[in-house]
RNA sequence: GCCCGGGUGGCGAAAUUGGUAUACGCAGCAGACUUAAGAUCUGCCGUCCUCAACAGACAUGCCGGUUCGAGUCCGGCCCCGGGCACCA
């Protein structure tokens, strides 16, 4: 008599095991085995292991077990990306210091991870605040300062002007501070970049080879913002200056009625003397700096601006006078910071030019005709008009001969900008660098990293703008490495992207103190061949960590120029409400809580089998009975089973078989986790119908096929037949080409296009043998009522179908 | 505003990429077992017409088109989700 299914003392039993016997650490070769690296975005602590850190781990840990059962050495890693501000947040709250509610949380959380029964290795785990880890992010910094692409600027922060504090992206929602909801504005600080855009052309062409999802490949696409155009100079009349404006629409330079300055634009300052209405002026640009991210958006319909009376530019092309105006829908940051405005042709300086009563030009129409009044601005491609000799031609190719006419500069500009690292906060990666007063910046020497983060008492951030660390005495003074004099360290920690950014790399040699990971264990384990975790790091994580890849391979750290091969998203667990889980709704579902009432088996694949991977959905709490039962049924139909071996196997339960373990493998490779699931399902069901039949070999691949799923419940199973090694390293099944093909098929009759009748014919019949066949059924010979078909479709092996 | 996804039974979802729409599961209903409940097993389960069966008609957000045949392709709309947002 079958025992009933006791998954908690089986997962429990097979957790230990597993981790006695390392089952699932892996070496850097395994001879005859080639070597897989498949990877899971690393949590951060946060404290608690919600379900959708499941929806994350799990069925990737489906997809790593079935590489692994393919013949592959897998290598599957775990770790924490444990610096960050919510740490810092969450610490000052509960005044507790970061390291500790984050160690503490590393804690509980690898315990949670535990119970889910990943096949992870444990003993490659990384967490970033520790010294060994950080001390390569600054390594990297270093190397990265060397070439030029670690630079300091005074870069605009986001500051609140009630907590008196720089505020990073994240904790700024909607332009208003998160803690006090005061509007945040722009301040000048100085801050340290990495030259990311350097390498925007790189980042853009090699995103061809990867095998990523499209529409994140779109959304890098779309971030870097390539355009291609052209730099003209506007001369500034009875000057020798000259104003460059960057266009992608050189064509329609004949329309350009006045030119537009960002108000940081320098030449406001250089020519101020010449400037008619200096005041006006003077403090518009006043008001733009202080103009709060809300305000921006908020004014995004109804164009501001001033003229600056007193300077004029003469159109290139034209040679015609054109004033100049400033206005905040021109950004520095951008190009020149200064646009030719086209109003006849561009939405923007369209409503400008209504706003303030400016004259508006055509240079392109559609058919070469003048409109009298102009309602709209023309955007379509057209023929040039307002252009003397270029007139009648089309205006992509006029673009070209216009830039050449007025002298201009072919130009390509990326939206991409540098990445800003400096954050003045504690928990994080110092910076390793030192102002010393005669020799200025200079940074720390290899020798001496990691510059440790101190474990200072105070980390709450003050009204100073500084970092906390700015307060210990004791960590900011420093001797300058090049002449010994006092120097000053500096006090900014880096952004936790950076840690992330080649934690990867890491993974293939963790406890490596002499280099970052040496170089063969490098060789062979990346680039990451899938990389699997959620679609809103589409554009930071991903991008920063191609950036730093590209920047290791360039400087010969590396092989490789592409981080991850291939990446999957999983979708978004929604509560059973169909909201956004949160605790303030009180719709969070508790893993802890579901293990324990189905066990991890069940919960796994309920999650698996609940919407394709990518898509996610609510959770629905009744949804997970039906795995639940479907794991009983396994239970109890091979728990109790006596294989008959004289017995012969049906073909009709060998070719289900067969066509399941193919199905299984196909959809495994594609993520498709739920139609797997569903194809496990039907075949056990035909298996009940028929249990005397089951045999040894059916029994045991059917456990193969379900293992990446349901891992514990198959290897209690797998070892009840008598096996000694897991089944986790058996090898995956091969379906049986000949088994799958079935002689008869059912082939459809369609009259017009309607189903009316099936039929089973002979697979290898042709169009006139199942037509005769097709027209003795009786129910078509009813149908057609004795007309003649005057024409016939014939699919073979699926329908045919019958045209009266 | 622009760029991506998506819209299929009471619910979560399938559909070999133009060829049997609704697989698999949840919920529900009926029956078996049970003193009973639960668990388990068996059957039914898109809508409409029909006493019922057979059969039929209508159904994949809406309107139209292409095709022997459309959930799938084309054109035009309407909702929902995500990203970007004055980038010249």
């Amino acid at each position: 008599m079958a025992t009933s299914y006791n998954y908690k003392k089986i997962e429990s039993k097979w957790q230990k095991i597993w981790k006695k016997e390392k089952l699932f650490e892996a070496k850097d070769s395994v001879k005859g085995k080639k070597n897989f690296y498949h990877l899971v975005m690393f949590p951060y602590p946060s404290g608690d292991l919600h379900i959708g850190h499941w929806y994350n781990f799990a069925p990737a840990d489906m997809y790593a077990r079935f590489k692994r059962m393919q013949g592959l050495n897998v290598l599957s890693p775990i770790g924490f990306d444990a610096f960050g501000l919510p740490a810092e947040n969450a610490a000052i709250k509960r005044k507790i210091h970061p390291e500790k509610w984050t160690m503490g949380n590393i804690k509980t959380m690898a315990k949670q991870l535990e119970s889910i029964g990943n096949s992870y290795d444990w003993s490659r785990l990384i967490v970033t605040c520790q010294p060994e880890y950080y001390k390569w992010n600054q390594w990297l910094f270093l190397k990265l300062f060397e070439k030029g692409l670690a630079y300091r600027k005074k870069a605009a922060a986001n500051w609140c002007p009630s907590c008196k504090t720089v505020l990073a992206n994240e904790q700024v929602i909607d332009g208003y501070c998160e803690r006090c909801q005061t509007a945040v504005v722009q301040k000048e600080i100085d801050q340290w970049l990495l030259k990311i855009t350097d390498y925007a052309e790189r980042l853009l062409e090699d995103l061809e080879v990867l095998d990523w999802p499209e529409r994140t490949k779109i959304m890098q696409r779309n971030w870097i913002g390539r355009s291609e155009g052209a730099e003209i100079e506007f001369p500034v009349l009875s000057s020798n200056l000259k104003v460059k404006v960057f266009t992608t629409r050189a064509d329609t330079l004949p329309g350009a009625t006045y030119i537009v300055l960002a108000p940081e634009h320098p030449l406001v300052t250089v020519l101020e003397e010449r400037i008619l209405n200096k005041n006006s002026v003077r403090e518009y640009i006043e008001q733009a700096r202080h103009k709060t991210e809300r305000d921006r958006i908020s004014e995004n319909k109804s164009k501001t601006g001033v003229e600056v009376k007193g300077i004029t530019v003469l159109n290139p092309f034209t040679e015609k006078e054109i004033p100049i105006w400033i206005s905040d829908y021109v950004i520095m940051g951008y190009g020149t910071g200064a646009i030719m405005a086209v109003p006849a042709h561009d939405k923007r300086d369209f409503a400008f030019a209504q706003e303030f009563k400016l004259p508006i030009i055509q240079s392109v129409s559609k058919d070469g005709t003048l409109k009298e009044t102009i309602s709209e601005p023309y955007l379509e491609d057209g023929v040039m008009v307002n252009a003397g000799d270029l007139d009648k031609l089309p205006n992509h190719i006029a673009k070209d001969r216009v830039v050449e006419t007025v002298g201009g500069k072919k130009k390509i500009n990326y939206k991409l900008r540098d990445w800003l690292i400096s954050r003045q906060r504690y928990w994080g990666t110092p910076i390793p660098i030192v102002y010393c007063d005669g020799c200025g910046i200079v940074p720390v020497p290899e020798t001496d990293l990691p510059v440790v983060l101190p474990r200072v008492k105070d980390f709450t951030p003050d009204d100073s703008g500084r970092s906390p660390l700015a307060k210990s005495k004791k960590f900011l003074t420093a001797t300058c490495p090049k002449c010994g004099g006092t120097a000053q360290r500096e006090t900014d920690t880096m952004d936790t992207f950076v840690d992330s950014s080649w934690y990867f790399i890491r993974y293939a040699d963790p406890n490596n103190d002499a280099v970052f990971a040496d170089d063969k264990k490098i060789k062979s384990w990346l680039p990451v061949q899938m990389y699997i975790g959620g679609a809103e790091h589409t554009v930071l994580h991903l991008l920063y960590s191609r950036f730093f890849t590209k920047f290791l391979n360039d400087r010969g750290y590396v092989d490789f120029k592409e981080p991850f091969s291939a990446l999957r998203h999983q979708g978004i667990i929604l509560g059973p409400d169909g909201q956004k889980m949160s605790k303030s709704r009180g719709n969070v579902v508790d893993p802890d809580s579901l293990v324990s009432e189905f066990g991890s088996d069940s919960v796994r694949m309920y999650l698996a089998f609940m919407s394709e991977y990518h898509q996610g959905g609510s959770w629905h709490p009744t949804g997970i009975m039906g795995v639940h039962r479907f794991l009983q049924r396994v239970w109890a139909i091979f728990s109790s089973v006596s294989f008959n071996e004289s017995q012969i196997v049906p073909d009709a339960m060998r070719r289900s078989l067969h066509k399941t373990i193919k199905k299984v493998g196909d959809d495994i490779a594609v993520f498709k986790f739920n139609t797997a699931i569903a194809a496990l399902m039907i075949l056990l069901n035909e298996l009940e119908k028929n249990k005397e039949a089951i045999n040894k070999t059916i029994a045991e691949d059917f456990i193969k096929i379900l293992a990446p799923f349901a891992p514990h419940i198959t290897e209690e199973l797998w070892r009840q037949f008598g096996n000694q090694e897991s089944v986790h390293l058996a090898a995956w099944p091969e379906y049986d080409v000949q088994a799958i093909t079935e002689a008869e098929i059912e082939l459809v009759v369609q009259i017009n296009g309607v189903v009316r009748d099936k039929v089973v014919i002979g697979r290898s019949l042709d169009q006139s043998a199942a037509e005769a066949i097709v027209l003795n059924l009786e129910k078509i010979k009813a149908a057609l009522s004795g007309k003649k078909p005057k024409k016939v479709i014939f699919v073979p092996g699926r329908l045919i179908n019958l045209v009266v």
